[in-house]
DNA sequence: TTTT
DNA sequence: TTTT
């Protein structure tokens, strides 16, 4: 059966991305992004609305954020939806939903934060780049 | 500051939409939507995996829902990701990830279970109709 | 520097795809799509619109669309937007914008006009599978 | 029937918007986006390609291009598609696709060349803000 | 005609 | 926990 499965986010980085290097040279990396949103309520003030969202990158994507996001950068995702579950410390049962991302491109200019180190001659000379997961390997389990 | 917070699903409903009034003659609606996803594994067979989506749809899109959208039945959603937080039974603190609907489309043809009640027969003349959020009441806190 | 450039369709095939193969042994693939929108006019009136896009597919979509996607079937599209020039028959100049697809799903049900014809059987038993583009040969110029 | 016809882009302004006003107050904008992409050839280098969108935003959103977008200012983009035909110089008909923006959100840091003239000062202010067509107005015809 |  |  066909199905879509998309989302598509622009907002900061809350923290850097945390990288976990997995038995058989699979890397992930974690970190949350904030979406901010205004509306009007009824006596017409401007409210904001921050929402936090939960990224997950796997293999070259992984390595790509560990490399050249930063907290507060701005940026564009595209990703699926995934929600998994888990045992808390009290072995009880909980579930969080991820976006487990396929591409994910620097906006705006030079990243704040990034000083010269080697690594991040990349980002710097080009800071705007876009990644994305290489297909091929989008089929293993995670 | 500039956000998007955007997803698109193409779905079936896993159960019936269920329907509450609040305080103030606002509906909500929700229901739970499978996508399927298709991918192969290190052998090469076809292993097939199924997310679950908690929507919600607020207002004329829950009316919309109540009336029109079965068990079963084939939609596109566009929504906004948002979690919140809640107390279950123990009172500990639990987080639920929801998209709350923007725009439902119906699709494929005469959806199933519908008879012939008078409030389906928009649905069956037009089964593949569109339906907006009014975007003057998406103001209003939810 | 990033750079998205996404289309999301959901319509109807205009006709029959038209398959050619060039050198190489690449195919394309080349159909229209009508999307309809309606909207309410100033005296209230409901107004249909139709839309109709020129969707070309690659390699492996173009045999996919050439199996199994017919004249009225209704697809969710997702690709990118190409403009192109060619020179028409008075040697003028002329624009055309094309959304190259990169992945295309067959929704609703049994799609009409495909009998029992062997290449079509795959199509029946699960006519609302997801095609994508191969990756790795997207970098190929077209 | 239903139908989904949208447009996702993150690019950059290739001129100023040109503004126009119509009878009855009604103003129109138009820019070109431009989105850029890479692949690698066969060769293996990393080769460039640019894709060139005509945008129109109408009503408020033209407005607000108006104010606040700039040459080559890096913007997100939600729209549609709509192709119109039109009779060039020599009274020939001609077709050009068009993405009409519903919603257009300032990305990235101050925006360039944007002086201290007055019109600019909320821009710079707040220069990552997102502006949506209002739908009431959607309705008319364009 | 943009951006890096 | 971000950004403006």
């Amino acid at each position: 059966m066909a199905g879509v499965n998309k989302v598509i986010l622009v907002g900061n980085l809350g923290k850097d991305p945390e990288v976990r290097h997995l038995e058989g040279g699979v890397s992930v990396a974690h970190f949350t992004l904030a979406t901010n949103d205004y509306y009007k309520d009824k006596q017409g003030n401007r409210v904001e609305r921050t929402e936090w969202h939960n990224i997950s990158a796997w293999r070259g994507l992984a390595d790509m954020a560990d490399k050249f996001l930063k907290k507060g950068q701005q940026v564009y995702i595209e990703g699926k939806l995934r929600t998994r579950q888990y045992q808390d410390k009290d072995q009880q049962t909980r579930y969080i939903t991820e976006i487990i991302a396929d591409e994910i491109s620097m906006l705006g200019g030079r990243p704040q934060g990034l000083g010269n180190a080697p690594e991040a001659v990349g980002a710097v000379a080009e800071p705007q780049q876009t990644f994305r997961q290489e297909p091929e390997l989008d089929q293993l389990p995670f």
